[in-house]
DNA sequence: AAATAAGTTGACGTAAACGTAAATAAAAGA
DNA sequence: TCTTTTATTTACGTTTACGTCAACTTATTT
């Protein structure tokens, strides 16, 4: 695989956001493209991180949050002890996505309930209108 | 089962919101509390929709977004035309929903990935450590 | 070299979802 | 009845996550 690298518009173009929000992750120490001169150089480093954010925002993280998860991936303290508060902060957060997985099959779950009194009230309508 | 009433404190201490919450879902229409005088009088179907609404909130759902999933649950369209076009944004709820779960799997499976790397390392570090 | 395009740094603006404080009214307890 | 307590409206403030200029500087085309 090539090693690419991108202008701020070509990533902006990939993945349909303006460059003031790449910017704006950059202040927030989210991504740290390289500098050609004063112009950022972003390589596929960058992309996937960027991608990991913007999934993260889909699904409702606020940016500080998903700031705090990308810190574990690329987390390789030297300290035991550190490595071990590193695994109890993952742990809590898997927990938490957890919980939110099972409320959104709650809400999946009442959708299709929904769905299906809908749709028994349209075949009795329908059934009504072909009198 | 007996009806319930509540005041607007006794609502926010249940759920761990302030009043300012409740009247400002109220002023988008998300809340309806009946009146007494010039207080706000909240009944069981009030619980249960601020319970539904900040599930909603915790799941990274705007408030608009929220109002919008509540309306397919109480809607009772009279024109077949309606239920359908009910029937349509329903369906397209259900499927973001579920890419939303698809999503969230990932990422609970990203965290199981390195939650196993950071257990190899930690053990490496351990039997070094006994040395 | 001149013109056009692409990118940069401020800096002020904005929508959403409340926080917070002031002024006032109504209910409940002593 | 007097006084806490609880609640109400009004209105300005705050945080997050960008949008939107403006004023330049740097690259790229022609």
């Amino acid at each position: 695989m090539i090693e690419r690298s991108y202008s701020i518009t070509e990533l902006t173009e990939m993945f349909d956001v303006t460059s003031r929000t790449l910017r704006y992750y950059e202040e927030l120490g989210l991504l740290n493209p390289e500098r050609r001169g004063t112009q950022r150089l972003y390589h596929d480093r960058d992309r996937v991180r960027l991608q990991l954010i913007l999934r993260g925002r889909r699904l409702g993280f606020g940016l500080q949050e998903i700031s705090d998860m990308l810190s574990l991936y690329d987390a390789d303290p030297t300290e035991v002890t550190q490595l071990q508060a590193v695994l109890q902060r993952g742990d809590a957060k898997l927990r938490e996505i957890e919980a939110q997985i099972r409320d959104l099959e709650a809400v999946r779950a009442e959708l299709l309930e929904v769905r299906s009194r809908l749709e028994k009230t349209l075949a009795q309508k329908q059934r009504g209108e072909r009198e």
